[in-house]
DNA sequence: AAGTCGGGGGG
DNA sequence: CCCCCAGACTT
């Protein structure tokens, strides 16, 4: 990399130009409220401008004040969160905003160093906080601007290294022109999005082209140079759609998962991981996880739970791909089986289980895997 | 440095 | 089908 001033000038100074001009009227960009932009900011984390742009609208309507949200009962936080992935992002986000409430009298913190302490608030959402909400000439560099800036400046470290990250926040930090951080912020996030894209950049229309290094090196599609992720690890599952009966007819039963680890705190369908021996077990090409012996895995751990079931017919078998994992699942229709229910009539079910229909399921938070199944079984 | 933590859209 | 996305936290 061999960088000019000239260079770097033309950059600031095109960059902002350009996004002043072509700017989109993104909800959050209608305001400086930096509770508002500190809620998108975290909701954008990993996450689509237009898969974010409802959540962002539902979740200042019902949370429109810091103290609205830091009094509100987590499961409903939860619950706006749902579909949207990484729920800790919700879980630290409400934390923070009581941490902001008790600690900094209800005000977003305006400096680094106090704003970085806050759970959930890493060294990209801090800076973009900082420069959109405060016009603080802080570096918000998240893959958007690593992608630009390894692209103009032909960086080819890899930008998955903690160390290249540092080079582009001092890079970043540098090409900030004067007061005008949130602007060159969103700018260069802007251009990444819009023109810099990951593949077929559309250099034609970019504001900066003229000086870039890597369309004058043809390297414009190389960049940036990433080490691949390792592939997600299979896991064999089988869940059950319990049907109740009596005063629980129509309905079928959930659980909660555990307070921590995956899918913390949300609500499920009972199921139980099956060996991968047992799903080789199956005949199938495809590998398809064996119904029985599985079935029993599944039946005898309801059982420990005073729960005893009775497998009737199968429903579906569903993929689902985590970043690091991949659920291969055989869904099958129970119904309660009241004589292994020890005391039929008196024995409770544990309190992390409940039971429920289409119309009672918007107060429970489910993850989209377990969402899609209920709404097939209710026929949504 | 590597693993954990969701889900969807686009080529 | 693969890659990527307005990342942060833990070990």
């Amino acid at each position: 990399m061999n960088t000019t001033t000239t260079q770097k000038q033309f950059f600031s100074e095109q960059l902002l130009a350009w996004y002043r001009r072509h700017r989109r009227d993104l909800p959050w960009r209608r305001s400086r409220n930096p509770y508002y932009i500190w809620i998108s900011e975290v909701m954008l984390q990993q996450t689509r401008v237009d898969t974010v742009i409802p959540y962002f609208h539902r979740f200042i309507e019902r949370f429109p004040t810091m103290q609205s949200l830091a009094e509100a009962p987590e499961e409903e936080v939860l619950k706006l969160w749902e579909g949207l992935g990484y729920y800790s992002r919700a879980r630290n986000l409400q934390g923070a905003v009581r941490e902001v409430q008790e600690r900094y009298g209800g005000t977003v913190p305006d400096t680094k160093e106090e704003i970085s302490t806050l759970k959930g608030v890493g060294p990209y959402t801090s800076g973009a906080i900082l420069s959109i909400a405060y016009n603080k000439p802080e570096p918000a560099v998240d893959g958007n601007v690593m992608r630009v800036l390894s692209r103009y400046f032909l960086i080819e470290e890899d930008i998955m290294k903690p160390a290249t990250r540092s080079l582009m926040e001092k890079l970043a930090k540098e090409l900030i022109p004067g007061g005008a951080a949130g602007d060159f912020n969103q700018g260069l996030m802007e251009l990444g999005a819009m023109v810099c894209t990951p593949r077929s950049p559309h250099c034609l229309t970019c504001p900066v082209m003229e000086h870039c290094s890597a369309r004058d090196a043809r390297m414009e599609e190389a960049l940036p140079v990433k080490k691949k992720a390792k592939p997600p690890r299979p896991e064999y599952r089988i869940a059950a759609i319990v049907e109740g009966s009596g005063v629980h007819a129509g309905k079928v039963l959930i659980r909660q998962r555990p307070q921590e680890g995956l899918l913390a705190r949300m609500w499920e369908l009972p199921h139980v991981e099956v060996p991968f021996a047992y799903a080789a077990a199956a005949d199938g090409k495809d590998g398809s996880i064996a119904i029985p012996p599985s079935i029993s895995l599944l039946t005898d751990r309801l059982a420990e739970e005073t729960i005893g079931v009775r497998p009737e017919r199968r429903f579906m078998r569903t993929e689902h791909t985590f970043s690091h994992i991949h659920w291969d699942m055989e869904v099958v229709i129970c119904s309660l089986e009241p004589s292994v229910l020890p005391a039929a009539s008196g024995m409770l079910m544990p309190s992390h289980y409940e039971w429920v229909d289409s119309s009672v399921m918007g107060q429970y938070a489910f993850p989209n895997v377990f969402l899609k199944l209920l709404n097939r079984y209710f026929q949504k």
